[in-house]
DNA sequence: CGAGGTTTTGACTCCACTCAATAGACGTGG
DNA sequence: CCACGTCTATTGAGTGGAGTCAAAACCTCG
């Protein structure tokens, strides 16, 4: 489940990761910058594919990612996969955890992951004590479920093409505005078949909808960094609109 | 947008239907029933396939489903549709519109259904004063997003038939748990195309996927009752596991 | 009774899946 | 530095689930 403790901590302290985060969706006062800064934090690093949380766990902390990806997902009978979502740093992705105490899914650390922990009980006298900052973070769990729903058009409406497109554009621009992509280039660290978990396609068909990007000329994706060559190109196939990401 | 205004009430006032929905996933003490009950509701009916909010809108007030059924959906340039929820009676589809102002989708009243509004003023100041309601709604808020993820996993990777009995065990859960259903039956207002934009499907599969259900005996639909022959098959064909629904 | 919506059926197409084999990348250890 | 095993990515061939188009049957209600 868990790996070796922090080595060379990164440049950026977790709370810090938080209140860039929440600034970008939210107005965030001084003292709500000041009571996250005085949150107690563990952090810990996770190799390449190793569970942060398993289905079916009680958690009594939560999470912040730091650095790398994490995603949450669920097996089914037959072996298939599905992967709901992607975090990336600033995300608390299990703070639900605080209000629904039996995770109904894992939570999966991609490649080297760094992430913080946060005792419920802390971040509970937090939220009672300051309200707006309860609001702040209802509000980003809220904007977790628009992207949920944005997810539920695309493997419902689009066809293979449009959903990865869909995924690039987000992460992206969800990248960006943490501060951890620029000039239209970011790490993807994951392989086709998670990608395919993720869009609801096979492994080979993910493949032939990622050649089918790249003979467009849109994007190329080597060595895991994905580079995005037009941009308006890559939007009008996924029909992506960044509204629904409610970035200030 | 609207209808005529409510003709003889419905039995069961709004707070009571609030109260009777939040007691069922969380614990509500005297005290927060108390401040339901004096929240001022406006009541009103919609008639079939009208418009609660529209896309784009920027709500003052968020509204209670009393009686029938709405939906959430968002139109695609191609004129397809993909729904993403249904709410029943004592759900808060636009809750979110407390937090996130433009509704980036539309509501829609399913039939003839009866809603009541509270200003988001009186929401406000409500949750700022008594805390623990406001962490029961915020977890009623998570609860809709778990069920967004399941669907998410029944556009990714169930099949056609699959995903329709999933729906239907839903439905018959939450519905049997504000008591409008019971004895493994109940009314299902949509036509086989709202069913097919809820699914992901054509309203051709659609009509064929549920004559398959028919065909196996799990259920039957007709003149808009849903009857549930055999609810282990129906699980089963579904994967169905109510524990996402995280009634208490 | 007729009009308009909804459900059903048939025929054909196509997107995406499966199975299977090959090629490439990467890390490890001899 | 190369051999080897293990992932990961790519390709091909054949299949099948779901889509499209269009027509017919069926309700429902004024």
């Amino acid at each position: 489940m868990s790996d070796d403790p922090d080595p060379g901590l990164p440049s950026v302290a977790p709370a810090a990761w938080l209140i860039r985060k929440l600034k970008s969706t939210a107005q965030i006062s001084a003292r709500d910058c000041a009571d996250i800064e005085n949150l107690s934090f563990t952090v810990r690093t996770f190799g390449g594919r190793t569970s942060i949380v398993h289905e079916g766990d009680v958690p009594k902390q939560c999470c912040l990612v730091m650095d790398g990806w994490a995603y949450r997902c669920r097996s089914l009978a037959n072996g298939q996969r599905q992967i709901f979502a992607f975090y990336v740093p600033g995300d608390i992705p299990d703070i639900e955890s605080l209000h629904l105490h039996v995770m109904d899914q894992g939570l999966v650390a991609i490649a080297q992951t760094t992430v913080a922990f946060v005792a419920h009980s802390d971040m509970r006298a937090l939220i009672e004590r300051n309200t707006s900052l309860a609001m702040a973070l209802w509000r980003d769990t809220l904007i977790d479920a628009t992207r949920c729903r944005e997810r539920v058009i695309s493997l419902g409406r689009r066809q293979a093409v449009g959903r990865m497109a869909h995924l690039f554009c987000e992460m992206y621009i969800r990248l960006r505005t943490v501060g951890v992509a620029d000039d239209f280039r970011y790490v993807l660290p994951l392989t086709q078949a998670e990608l395919a978990d993720a869009l609801g396609l096979s492994s080979v068909h993910a493949n032939r909808s990622l050649q089918e990007l790249r003979k467009l000329g849109f994007v190329t994706l080597h060595r895991r960094e994905l580079i995005i060559h037009d941009w308006d190109g890559l939007e009008t196939v996924a029909e992506f609109d960044p509204a629904y990401l409610h970035i200030v």
